[in-house]
DNA sequence: TAGGCCATCTGGTCCT
DNA sequence: AGGACCAGATGGCCTA
């Protein structure tokens, strides 16, 4: 009993710590929690993507990330080249679709070898850029680099091999839909919200969740909500890339 | 009913 | 010896 008993505190203390972390990461949410292995693989991304930002010091590009990683930016934002990369042209792509897409414009799929499978991490929550932005823009890189300095000597990404089944995701840049989210679901305190579907039980999204369309998460969507207007459209594309980024596994 | 996630118990191993 | 850590087993809860 005593052992146990401690075992007990043990697990606990380990679960509030997961919990802390929960809160750091861009998906926190007080009605949808990231299951642990989410969390993790969540604050791992973070991880990799601040650091890149601090290396290069702008946002991570679409060309330095995984084929995965990039067909889930486009996948799940269901956005439109043109509004994801401004510069382009919808006739000549140059980020998207990556090398091993298939049809393009409007369409483009990427089977990746070996399993089938859905969104990696369907989290209802949300992000504030200000966890990002303003904590790495507003915090002056020389008190940064005391904790980075011989970290960040990596060109590449920074990515583990995946351990989490190949990702396989389909996205229709033609949608970009706009549509009503039930305010009581989501913390109201962000601006900037980014959500998708997914499959899975147990009161919560699936890791490997095969991403159906569900009444309430069936496909990810980027809204306009309170605050947004506030940012230029370069640093809500940021926002964008990066918060896909932190879904990557 | 199957599958995912979780908490808990329990035995083993390692460290102080 | 006692505590920390780990991993396997088990059962409950939940959803598709």
């Amino acid at each position: 009993m005593k052992a146990n008993a401690r075992e007990r505190n043990r697990m606990h203390g380990l679960n509030d710590a997961l919990e802390s972390l929960r809160k750091v990461v861009p998906c926190y949410s007080k009605t949808q929690k990231l299951s642990k292995i989410e969390t993790l693989r969540l604050a791992k991304n973070y991880i990799w993507a601040l650091s890149e930002v601090l290396r290069s010091g702008k946002a991570p590009d679409l060309m330095s990330l995984s084929q995965p990683t990039t067909n889930l930016v486009a996948g799940c934002l269901q956005l439109n080249p043109r509004t994801f990369l401004p510069e382009q042209t919808p006739d000549m792509p140059t980020h998207l679709p990556p090398a091993g897409a298939a049809a393009y414009p409007g369409h483009f799929s990427y089977q990746s070898p070996g399993l089938t499978a859905g969104l990696p991490s369907p989290p209802y929550g949300t992000m504030d850029p200000s966890h990002i932005f303003h904590q790495v823009k507003g915090q002056p890189y020389g008190s940064l680099e005391p904790f980075f300095d011989g970290v960040l000597v990596s060109d590449g990404p920074a990515f583990d091999p995946p351990l989490s089944p190949p990702l396989s995701i389909n996205g229709n840049f033609s949608s970009f839909k706009h549509e009503p989210v039930a305010a009581s679901d989501y913390d109201k305190s962000f601006s900037f919200s980014v959500h998708y579907g997914g499959g899975g039980a147990g009161g919560h999204p699936s890791v490997y969740g095969s991403g159906g369309p569900n009444p309430r998460c069936g496909e990810l969507q980027v809204e306009q909500l309170m605050g947004f207007d506030g940012h230029s459209h370069h640093e809500r594309l940021m926002n964008a890339q990066l918060n896909a980024i932190f879904h990557d596994s």
